[in-house]
DNA sequence: CCCGTGTCGTTCGGCCCCGAACGTTAGGCT
DNA sequence: AGCCTAACGTTCGGGGCCGAACGACACGGG
């Protein structure tokens, strides 16, 4: 690593020179800037959102977000292949095979070779799961409720229709 | 790991089943499934967005997101501490440290510990990672512009406003 | 001058995440 | 029966990600 004899601008003048920057650096290209920050903000929300409820709700009883998710999967799908649990919890099999590890280790689920097709697995909840999921979603939907508040319903009802012709489109 | 004596519900019973089931669980507990929705719908969007992208443009120079964010973030900020570059790129300066570290042997950008402050490190692009970002940022904002596209003049600008009102609350 | 106190970036352990490779099993075709 | 092919779940290597712990450093008050 370098060193540096110093003369940093200061961080109003950081500011400015940075937009003068930005502005001259992408002037000449063609953009879409609405695109950028519809994208980015998007993520950042997203992201947010996730360390939000992983430090509150989910922290209290050590689930990752994934992990609750497959939990909740279960409880309302009952006993579930593990291909389609990967789907569902929106993972790959290779990741969800790991989750479902911890989750095993821990008791709150369970795994089943399936007799007629030995290739199958299933997973399904244990009672200690059941129990704690339904201890936990409640107050799960409630953190979901507080940032859905946030919005009025128009941009409620737009959001979620915009999300869903996403998701129609891209590869999920 | 059981084994089950097979008497699976063909995928037909079990959506019918699945369903019934989860009205009854859900029906007599006080949920905004509106809020469910909206959330999930979120998640499963941006990791469908950050997927495609880290699947086609950013595979192509094998750039991870947030890799590509810092180098983003330092083309058009110039050279940045550690710390801003972190919360800029929405990750933790742990975390960052890392990432540093795979982008600075790749040789994209460089570190330099500063004079004046001996406890502080600025990152900056190299002539390398300078050419490879100018290049590849103009095709992934053409896939920005793709996703954009999917939605309506009116779903954006619901979206983005409400993206911002859940940034603005949320610990960012 | 020196000694707390606080901030910096890094390191560490643990988990999540992916894609590729792998062994196992099912089922059709000859 | 004996292959071939395809689908299943697991494993593995590489990296992202976090929070906590850590050493280096700055700086003000006794």
């Amino acid at each position: 690593m370098d060193t540096e004899t110093d003369r940093r601008p200061t961080r109003l003048d950081d500011q400015i020179q940075a937009e003068r920057d930005m502005l001259a650096r992408l002037g000449d290209l063609p953009l879409d800037l609405d695109a950028l920050v519809l994208v980015s903000n998007l993520h950042r929300a997203v992201a947010a959102i996730r360390r939000e409820f992983e430090q509150t709700v989910l922290a209290e009883v050590r689930l990752s977000w994934t992990a609750f998710t497959a939990l909740w999967v279960l409880w309302i799908w009952g006993e579930t292949e593990t291909r389609e649990l990967a789907h569902e919890a929106n993972v790959t099999k290779g990741t969800l095979s790991g989750v479902v590890d911890t989750l095993e280790k821990r008791g709150l689920v369970a795994r089943r070779r399936r007799t007629s097709d030995r290739r199958l697995v299933t997973v399904r909840l244990t009672d200690e799961g059941e129990a704690l999921i339904s201890e936990v979603f409640p107050r799960f939907n409630r953190e979901e409720q507080r940032v859905a508040e946030l919005l009025t319903a128009e941009q409620r009802t737009a959001m979620v229709d915009g999300l869903r012709r996403i998701l129609r489109t891209l590869p999920s």
